[in-house]
Formats: C-alpha cells, sequence, structure tokens
DNA sequence: ATCTATTAATAATA
DNA sequence: TTATTATTAATAGAT
C-alpha cells in the first residue's frame, strides 16, 4: 500500500523510520478508534517512538475497566507488568502463610485441649497438656465460684429489699387503717412499728445451708 | 476499503459486528506488529470483544505494559493504584480477614481453656468450658493410659529378651567351661539346662506393683 | 472460511 | 511534520 511493496523489518534509513512511524502510528490509533466504535470493544493502544515519546488510544467506556485490567495483568504477571502490583501481592500473600500458619498450631492446640489427636503425642507433651487443662480448670473454678458467691450475695440482697419493702407496705396498710380507724377513735403516734410488723416479714436467710465468705 | 464505504458507527447487525471485530482485530494487531518491527517501536494492543474475551499483542520488549495500563487508568481518571490493588488484592485481603477473625475466636477459645480472660463470660458458658476441660482431660487420661500400658508391656518384653539372652550367655560359658572339661573329662548331652540356670536369671516382674490390664 | 470489489493506508517523494 | 499520489493492504459484503 505504497508506491511499492516493503519487507517486514526495521527500516534502516532513520528519516524513512522516522517518517514510517509517524504514519503508521496514526494509522493504528485510527484503527483502535474504529474498531471500538463500529464492534463496540474496548481497546487500548500504546506506542512509543523510539525517542521515547508516548502515544496512545483508549476506548471510552469505563465500565469494565477493572475487569480488563486485571484480565491484563494477569497475562503479564510473568512479565513486567508485575512490577505494579507483585510487592503488595507478595507481602499479602506471605500474610497469608503467617497468619495460617498461625492458625494451624492454634487449631492443633485446641484440639489437643480438647483430647482430639492426641496419638502422635510424647508421654512428657501430654503432660504438658494436662497440666494446661488443670490450670484451666482451676481457674475456671475460681471464676465460677466468683459468679456464685455474686448471685448467693445479690440473691440476699434482693431477699432483704424485699422484706424491707413488704414491711413498708404492712406499715403502709396499717398505716391507712389506722388512719381510717382514727377518723373514729383518733390517732396514736407513739405506736411501736417492730410490734406491728408480722413475724414472716423479718429478715431470714432464705437459704440457711449457703456459706458467704465476705 | 469493502464493497462500499461505511460510516463509523456501532454496527447494528450483531452478526456483521462479530465479523468486522474479528477482521479488524486481526488487522490492528498486524498493524502494531508491523510498526513495531519497521520503526523499532514498543508498542502493545489490549482488545477485548464486547463478549469480554481478550486479544493483545506487546512488542517484545514489554516495559511498555505497564505503562499501557497506567495511561487507560488515567484516561479513566481514577486512583491506578487503588484499582489495581482492588481488583487483584480484594479476594486476598477477604481471606486474610476471615483468617485473622478465625484466629481471634481460636485465640479467645485457646485462653478460655486456659483458664484466661473469663470475666466477660456468663455461667452457662463457664460450664460449657468446663465440659470440654473434662472431656479433654479423659481423652488425655486415656491416651497416657495407653503409653503407660505400652511402656509397661515393652518393659516386661524387654526384661524377658534380656533374661532370654542372660540365660544363653550363662549356657554358653557353661557350654564353654564344659567343653574345656569335656577336653578332660568327656562331653555329657543329657545335662538339664534349667537346672544350670541360676536363681537371678529366672524371669521375675522387676516392678512387682504395676499393674497390667491385658 | 473464502472471494473480490472497493475503500483505506501508506511508501516514496517533495 | 504535511501533502501528493501511485500502489499495496485491508476489509465489507457476499458466498
Amino acid at each position: 500500500m505504497g508506491r511499492g511493496k516493503i519487507e517486514i523489518k526495521r527500516i534502516e534509513n532513520q528519516s524513512n523510520r522516522q517518517v514510517t512511524f509517524s504514519k503508521r502510528k496514526n494509522g493504528i490509533l485510527k484503527k483502535a478508534k474504529e474498531i471500538s466504535v463500529l464492534c463496540d470493544a474496548e481497546v487500548g493502544v500504546v506506542v512509543f517512538s523510539s525517542a521515547g515519546k508516548l502515544y496512545d488510544f483508549c476506548s471510552p467506556k469505563t465500565s469494565c475497566v477493572p475487569y480488563l485490567l486485571s484480565r491484563i495483568l494477569e497475562k503479564y504477571q510473568t512479565n513486567s507488568g508485575k512490577i505494579l502490583w507483585d510487592e503488595k501481592h507478595k507481602s499479602l500473600s506471605a500474610e497469608i502463610d503467617r497468619i495460617k500458619k498461625e492458625n494451624d498450631n492454634m487449631q492443633i492446640e485446641l484440639r489437643h485441649l480438647k483430647g482430639e489427636d492426641l496419638n502422635s503425642l510424647q508421654p512428657k507433651e501430654l503432660i504438658m497438656i494436662e497440666e494446661a487443662l488443670d490450670n484451666g480448670l482451676t481457674s475456671l473454678h475460681e471464676k465460677q465460684m466468683e459468679h456464685y458467691d455474686r448471685l448467693v450475695k445479690h440473691g440476699k440482697m434482693l431477699e432483704d429489699e424485699n422484706k424491707l419493702l413488704a414491711f413498708k407496705v404492712h406499715q403502709h396498710d396499717i398505716a391507712l387503717s389506722g388512719s381510717m380507724r382514727d377518723l373514729e377513735l383518733g390517732y396514736h403516734p407513739d405506736r411501736d412499728f417492730a410490734a406491728q410488723m408480722p413475724i414472716t416479714f423479718r429478715v431470714q436467710p432464705s437459704h440457711p445451708n449457703l456459706q458467704e465468705d465476705s
């Protein structure tokens, strides 16, 4: 497609090469644009002149760009494309490996503590696990004791409060009936409150066998 | 350059568009190769069909690919690093998060089993942990029992073997001294071996208090 | 795919 | 770089 046919090999004449580059560069960018419009295709072209100047074309649709890029990166992962992301990838992969290892170790430890997969262990290792379990049980029992004490104490507190409230209610009833009676018989302010409280409202431990160490 | 001139706009006929894409795609890749050879230029081309299939060309020195990608990204006015990272590493990050969560859960479970960080737990949770620890101890003790039995059995085997060997050594000594005596007094083949064995070589448990249930 | 009429690209040149 | 133009190359439409 010119005044003569040419062989596809490096044009040795510097000037001719320059001219041909300019023309063909325009041609390829035009073609890229055309195919992107005609065929609704995503196209990216970059051309560097031997002087290092950059010319490029990129189709305008953005929708699938991230997808395209990852495809391109995959393709060039083994070549220079990887410099863009390889380092991050490496560090992430390393972190995954590290955490996975940590995970596995914990997994094993957990299984051992739960009494699984003990076959591969030596007697001394079994003893160490036993100690860990014993320690765990000890701490656990202490904590359970605390809970228990707290519940007992809380229960007592509620009982006391209950009795106080019941007493007050009773007292209120007395006062009420007293007032009503006062309407007929007159008011007596020196009455003994304790004597008014029925025996069932006096503070008593509901579970006499429970012990409290505080 | 065909049977008729065409307008550069999307080809509506799906089939024609497909055919034209195929032809022009080949054309553009060929052009890319030609200019890279003729003009010693770095060229990168990527073309995606509307179906998402990737075709590309990159001149042999592919250092242009990262530039190609970053240029494309610039066109899309996005944070190139972020997009690349997002696309290629989203899954890795998700995996890290997942494993870390798994890790944390196991960490917590381990600490609980070891009797640590129990303050935030409810009594019912404490009981569940206690059960796990009890189960662990049970399995562990079974395993320790197995080890113990194996050691005892192995010890017994060794003892028996020892005694047999000691007996053979003794027997050999007797035979040796007998041979020497035979040189003077003659040979006596009907001699009782058991009577020859000293009392200390007879099989006896070395630890009479150990019990074996097999 | 293949053909081929026609258009498009471009080599040589200025 | 740009313009011209003879010529080759690409390809649209058909098969």
